[in-house]
DNA sequence: CCAATATCTCAATTGTTATTGAAATGTAGA
DNA sequence: TCTACATTTCAATAACAATTGAGATATTGG
């Protein structure tokens, strides 16, 4: 992830229908949705859902696949990842206390409670 | 931190002198960098840097505090932890792989050595 | 107070992006 | 093959964002 690919992401993102397409993919997990289902979750005309749809591709936050007549779009994961990584690596230089409340919070949701280790006692 | 100040964080960032700006302000620390020297840093001229300044401000991305004839710009640190939760909160309905490289990213990258536990052995 | 410095404001220009509706493309079932 | 369905393309319009340069405002040292 380079500046060029988190300027298109971040710009990909700065859009409400668009933010709320990812969500939405990304809940829906790597089965994706179809882009009729996309448009009637968001509330967006089909031809503007396109339009969105093709902003968000060109930023590589999502892909599309053919299955029937629908077209199945789902979440690129490694890029969602890739941005957030790249965001934090610039938070860190020096400034631990920019995102250690975000690590902290990420923590939480993204392990599973089972593989969930005891919170450590710090001096 | 909410749909309307994500999308306006998001904007913020997707412009190639902000982006540069925030990565300035968050490496210079809480004690920040004068508007002349954002200015030197990333090539823009002082006019076009008070608008794009104006615009981090408006995204809360930023504040400013004057010291003597110069007016200091500095991360709102907060802020930008805000919008990495909101996007990782969204990345993990149910599917802990998107964010879990970005967290094992961060924890390096923010846990002081000293503080860090083993890394746990899972079956 | 005056001059120098630092930053901001304003208006004009240019370029980019979002939205709409109509028409075109591609797919599958009868 | 014909028809219905799902999605995309296209052109036009409207809204928004970035840049520039000139001038205004605020602060300090002499």
């Amino acid at each position: 992830m380079d500046e060029r690919q988190a300027l298109a992401a971040f710009a990909a993102l700065a859009q409400s229908h668009r933010l709320r397409l990812v969500r939405h993919l990304v809940i829906a997990g790597p089965d994706g949705l179809a882009a009729g289902t996309l448009a009637g979750a968001v509330g967006v005309s089909t031809s503007n859902l396109s339009f969105h749809l093709k902003e968000l591709d060109h930023a590589g936050l999502i892909q599309s696949r053919r299955e029937g007549r629908s077209i199945i779009y789902s979440a690129a994961y490694p890029a969602l990842s890739g941005l957030i990584q790249f965001l934090m690596k610039d938070c860190c230089q020096g400034h631990p206390e920019v995102c250690t409340p975000a690590v902290a919070a990420l923590a939480v949701c993204c392990t599973p409670a089972e593989r969930r280790r005891p919170e450590p006692v710090l001096p």
